[in-house]
DNA sequence: TCAACCTTGACGAAGCGTAAATGTAG
DNA sequence: GCTACATTTACGCTTCGTCAAGGTTG
């Protein structure tokens, strides 16, 4: 199989949080109010300063569109394990169904 | 089976507000709120008084139990509709196990 | 060195639950 | 006829996003 392991690159999908709120669009203070209340955790330079992955991104753009459509921040949480549930919960049945095919 | 259909009592779990809100320790007012915000439809009379099921009254302490946890009435909403989906999810892969036993 | 990061505190806007006012159903 | 229902409007309280102040990282 492909190579998967020793990324050539470890800071490739690596930002600041300037940056990772541009990319995303929203506000830097933002970022933060997530972080604060449990919706994210992104890795930490030694001094202190987020670092934010390309998977980071990824949730903060989820959230993005369900506090887009008015769900609060408690509900963002919630809402994004129970379709991270659903998703595994699918997966699960299509791997039984073959077995039965 | 037992005979599930032909129910004798037909008005059995069907509530006027004030009786449905206290049943699911609520306001009657917040119950109108609710339904304002389609979190439930409950039944009419040809007057227009709502008629609360049983099946109301789950759904009730359903939200109640959300709305306590700090969910707001759109995350509710969104949250109600995954749990279920996650409970069918369950089911159809209990039965898709039991063809493989 | 200085720009971008950090934290904490404060503020306006929106959502939620409740209460008041007024009228109708049972 | 009188109580409980209906709807609409208005008011406090909390949450969310943002800004400012003051200090630290890179």
């Amino acid at each position: 199989m492909a190579a998967t392991n020793a990324d050539p690159d470890p800071n490739r999908g690596v930002y600041a949080i300037s940056v990772a709120a541009e990319l995303v669009g929203m506000g830097s203070q933002t970022l933060r109010l997530y972080e604060r209340r449990g919706l994210l955790e992104p890795a930490r330079s030694d001094g202190g300063t987020r670092r934010y992955s390309s998977e980071d991104l990824d949730r903060l753009r989820r959230i993005a569109h369900l506090v887009a459509t008015g769900v609060n921040l408690t509900g963002v949480a919630m809402v994004l394990d129970l379709q991270d549930a659903n998703t595994q919960l699918r997966a699960d049945l299509d791997r039984q169904a073959a077995l039965d095919s």
